[in-house]
DNA sequence: CTGAATGAAAA
DNA sequence: TTTTCATTCAG
């Protein structure tokens, strides 16, 4: 009834064309959930006003994250129909042709996927029209009544079609909605405890997340409270609603395996989760959900938190004990307990440090001073990085429900693509800064996002002034932001530091504005279309800025009472007030408004160093990490300069993907990862669905090349390759491939190809990897045909006009057969130059001006990860460099989007 | 908001 | 058979 009712309403009410989007929310099984809160009527209304509300309200903090959440779940409600078999394709693999084709839009990209699903051998396609049955059938028994499209009914448009057009009045029928939740809940299992399931991973921003970590902290002590674990454990099982659940989970789960003891400390979210919950029965029942509210206020609390768990963390890590990554953990740790203690541990810190690197500068001890006093917060992140080192080796999927954290990061890191993941990591949303490596949502397909960017704009008018501090630190030192990268990448924190201004200043924002957010602003997108609500928007903004920090100061004061370390409340204070304690031992830089700066550098901090944990466990798997310092210590050299300040922008802003990375090229970014996608979706979806599309088998273009050529539609030459060592020549094609197996080859899981399943393991992954035999093809050709013949028709007609690197639009169709003839020759040509990972540090810049090129085929395949990784430091240090003189090349525009490539193979 | 693809479902 | 709509995102 309702939800028939609701919909006119909505429509009619609405007016906004836009909601009808969000309506359409795709279903997964938290949304589902989620259901139960709202009925379908409100929601739409409430979406919108409840938010603003929320944010004005703000009354708790908590309440208005939650708020948020809630309105998103609400919005989600409405399920969307579930995608196709095809459809399930393209959105594993539209980030691949991306990839490859960096220039196309997403039409072109469709129809190259068209393509390549239309080459797809039955079989295979056969598992993702399973797995689309699959969640055809889940969706269906989550929401009974729910109606494909009322059809044709669709004079949608008589109404002046204005408001909503698609709106669905299908939507399914009020009863279903309703009903639907508990069916899901069904499924999902066990969520009851974690209430905070109940928000929407895909709205949830970051800063949701962080709510909801401090909802759950609240609402189920369990969890949070003590320990976490056991609950922990057990909510592995559960479908892992909400990201910040899942992070939990994993965290656990990781830990567990190796240390259970571990296992709190090692996540830092687990960490965060605990020290909300424990923060919140300190503070009072009604503070406490506040604090866990607000941003600034969960630092504060996570930094008391710290201090006890560090505790335990400390005597896990030392008993862990190992190779450079115990030590350099232990470092951190230490770090982190000094800046607990008291400043005299922070001297020790320091001294550590010093001893660590001694080659650095006093300016370092600064840099740590600053860390310290960030370190609260610090110490937590710091932690992450670890777990995830080993979690990661041993388990990539369990990441798969941060793809934020392992996966993005590591491959972006090694990739270089530089994902959008990161995005967003460093996300204005993500106000907190925990929340940025959880941050699983999408923020696009929610109309939130375009809410939170109009909210960031507005946070950063306010903001602004507070940047001005920020852009000091790249002054500061550049010696030392490459002493520190150096660090980083030793530690796996990766240029934490020097993400410095671009990353802080969002995170800063973040921090202060809490609502306001960021100045960073993504929003330059999206931000534009819905100004409308800006309006209200800005002024919970305002609202919501004045109270968090409010909170903050309060919560913590009464946190703190007197046993937090000054360098937490420096740093809640911070945030609230410009001005600064910094009573820690003479501030490295008390220039910078060190409040703003610490603050902002913590968000930053996390986020990146939750990447460059990844990274850096990657590496360390690999073993690589020796390789790597090595490579860092070049780069520093040969850098040497300070640049990386402008690399470390691109850094924090790759996570945003969209947001103007400013200064450094942005479209590498914009590439994303197969995986990233496949992650960035996989929030969405509850790990149960998202892992099955996780195991959906993505293809590498190679594969697909390959299939092309045999494929009858195309021509299929089989011409098979006759060598062609061009190396120059670029094929408008060709790109994709490296990439995608580069791809492959660090994550050997997803790297299925279909037929020639040249799985490449790990150990592969170094040269021989490619052997791929050329071959066989299966090949499906058939055409089924199966939906409309005259798509069909079209297509084989159609040739689809494919960017080349060069910009140029060519047409795919009957040509690219040769084109691809030539990849797969070129390829194979290649697989014997193999590595060259000595060179590839150097020749960092070369290496992208190949990877531009299109011709790089499968190169990159071979090379190992070390190498891959010794280029992500490279790159670090060399952006900095580069960033002018890249551009030679001619094609710049391709120069964003591999700007990692590792193509050793010297020519 | 449109489009480009495919496919499921409804009309 | 035709129409909707699901995903994605530049334009």
């Amino acid at each position: 009834m309702k939800g028939s009712g609701g919909d006119k309403d909505h429509a009619a009410a609405e007016g906004a064309g836009k909601r009808p989007r969000r309506q359409c929310l795709q279903w997964h099984p938290l949304l589902a959930k989620k259901l139960l809160d709202f009925s379908e009527e409100e929601e739409d209304d409430d979406e919108e006003e409840d938010i603003d509300r929320v944010q004005l309200l703000g009354a708790d903090g908590l309440e208005q994250d939650v708020g948020d959440t809630e309105d998103d779940e609400s919005s989600e409600q409405r399920a969307r129909r579930p995608m196709n078999a095809f459809l399930l394709f393209c959105k594993r693999h539209r980030s691949l042709v991306r990839q490859e084709h960096p220039r196309l839009d997403n039409r072109g990209a469709t129809k190259i996927l068209a393509d390549w699903w239309a080459a797809l051998d039955p079989k295979e396609k056969q598992k993702y029209t399973d797995m689309a049955k699959e969640y055809k059938d889940a969706f269906m028994k989550a929401n009974p009544g729910y109606k494909w499209c009322p059809t044709t009914n669709k004079p949608v448009k008589s109404p002046t079609s204005t408001v909503n057009p698609r709106k669905k009045l299908w939507a399914f029928p009020s009863d279903s909605s309703r009903d639907l939740p508990s069916p899901k809940k069904a499924k999902t299992h066990e969520m009851p405890q974690l209430n905070f399931g109940m928000a929407d991973p895909t709205q949830m921003g970051g800063l949701s997340m962080l709510l909801l970590a401090g909802e759950r902290a609240l609402g189920t002590p369990e969890m949070s409270s003590g320990t976490c674990r056991p609950d922990v454990s057990e909510s592995t099982e559960l479908p892992q609603k909400s990201p910040l659940f899942q992070f939990a989970e994993i965290s656990s789960s990781t830990s567990r395996p190796d240390a259970p003891t571990k296992q709190c400390q090692a996540s830092a979210l687990f960490q965060f989760a605990e020290i909300s919950s424990n923060t919140s029965q300190l503070v009072g029942a009604e503070p406490v959900k506040r604090c866990g509210k607000s941003a600034l206020f969960q630092l504060a609390e996570m930094c008391l938190a710290s201090e006890g768990v560090r505790m335990e963390e400390t005597k896990l890590i030392k008993e862990q004990d190992g190779g450079k990554i115990k030590d350099l953990e232990e470092k951190e740790e230490r770090e982190i307990k000094m800046e607990e203690a008291d400043e005299a541990e922070l001297q020790e810190e320091a001294e550590f440090e010093k001893a660590m690197k001694e080659n650095r500068r006093e300016s370092k001890e600064l840099r740590n001073f600053e860390e310290l006093q960030m370190g609260n917060v610090m110490a937590i992140k710091m932690e992450e990085p670890k777990e995830i080192r080993k979690e990661e080796l041993e388990e990539d999927q369990k990441y798969s429900h941060f793809p934020d954290f392992s996966y993005s990061a590591s491959s972006k890191i090694i990739i270089s693509d530089v994902p959008n993941r990161k995005d967003h990591v460093c996300h204005p949303h993500g106000i907190m800064i925990i929340e940025d490596p959880a941050v699983l949502s999408k923020p696009e397909k929610i109309k939130k996002k375009k809410k939170k960017n109009k909210m960031d704009r507005h946070g950063n008018d306010k903001s602004t002034p507070k940047k001005t501090c920020k852009k000091r630190q790249s002054s500061e030192s550049d010696i030392e932001s490459v002493m520190y990268t150096i660090e980083a990448v030793a530690k796996g924190d990766w240029g934490a530091d020097k993400l410095g201004e671009a990353p802080r200043r969002k995170v800063r924002t973040s921090s202060s504005g809490k609502g306001g957010i960021l100045d960073a602003k993504p929003p330059k997108k999206k931000v534009k279309s819905r100004e409308k609500k800006m309006s209200k928007e800005k002024t919970s903004d305002i609202t919501k800025e004045s109270r968090p920090l409010d909170l903050l100061s309060v919560c913590a004061s009464k946190n703190v009472s007197g046993e937090v370390p000054e360098g937490i409340k420096a740093e809640t204070l911070t945030p609230l007030e410009d001005t600064l304690p910094p009573s820690l031992s003479g501030p490295a830089k008390p220039e910078d408004s060190d409040c703003h700066r610490k603050i902002e550098t913590c968000g930053s901090r996390k986020s990146e160093r939750s990447c460059k944990g990844a990274l850096y466990k990657t590496l360390v798997s690999e073993g690589m990490l020796a390789s790597l310092r090595a490579n860092v210590d070049r780069g520093k050299r040969s850098s040497g300069k300070g640049n990386s300040s402008d690399h470390e922008g691109c850094w924090s802003e790759e996570s945003w993907t969209f947001h103007q990375c400013g200064t450094s090229g942005n479209k590498k970014f914009k590439r994303t990862k197969p995986r990233e996608d496949s992650l960035l979706g996989s929030a969405k979806l509850d790990e149960e669905s998202e892992r099955k599309f996780n195991s959906l088998p993505q293809y590498s273009p190679i594969s697909f090349d390959r299939k092309w050529v045999s494929i009858p539609r195309k021509k299929k030459k089989t011409g098979n390759m006759s060598s062609e060592p061009t190396k120059t020549s670029k094929g408008s094609g060709d790109k994709w491939s490296h990439k995608q197996l580069f791809l492959d080859a660090i994550h050997p899981t997803e790297a299925i190809f279909s037929e020639d399943k040249i799985t490449i393991e790990p150990a592969h992954k170094v040269k021989n990897a490619l052997s791929i035999p050329n071959t066989p093809e299966p090949i499906a050709v058939q055409e089924p045909l199966v939906g409309s013949q005259k798509r069909k028709a079209r297509k084989t007609k159609i040739t689809h006009l494919v960017r080349t690197a060069d910009g140029r639009v060519s047409p795919a169709g009957g040509t690219l057969d040769d084109k691809a003839k030539e990849q797969l020759q070129r390829r194979l040509p290649k697989a014997a130059e193999t590595d060259c990972t000595e060179d590839c540090t150097q020749d960092a810049e070369a290496q992208e001006t190949r990877s531009s090129t299109p011709e790089m085929p499968a190169v990159s395949a071979f090379f190992s990860l070390a190498a891959l990784a010794e280029v992500a430091a490279m790159e670090n240090v060399h952006r900095g460099q580069r960033s002018t003189p890249l551009t030679h090349d001619g094609q710049p525009k391709e120069m964003p989007q591999a700007p990692v490539l590792i193509s050793c193979a010297d020519q």
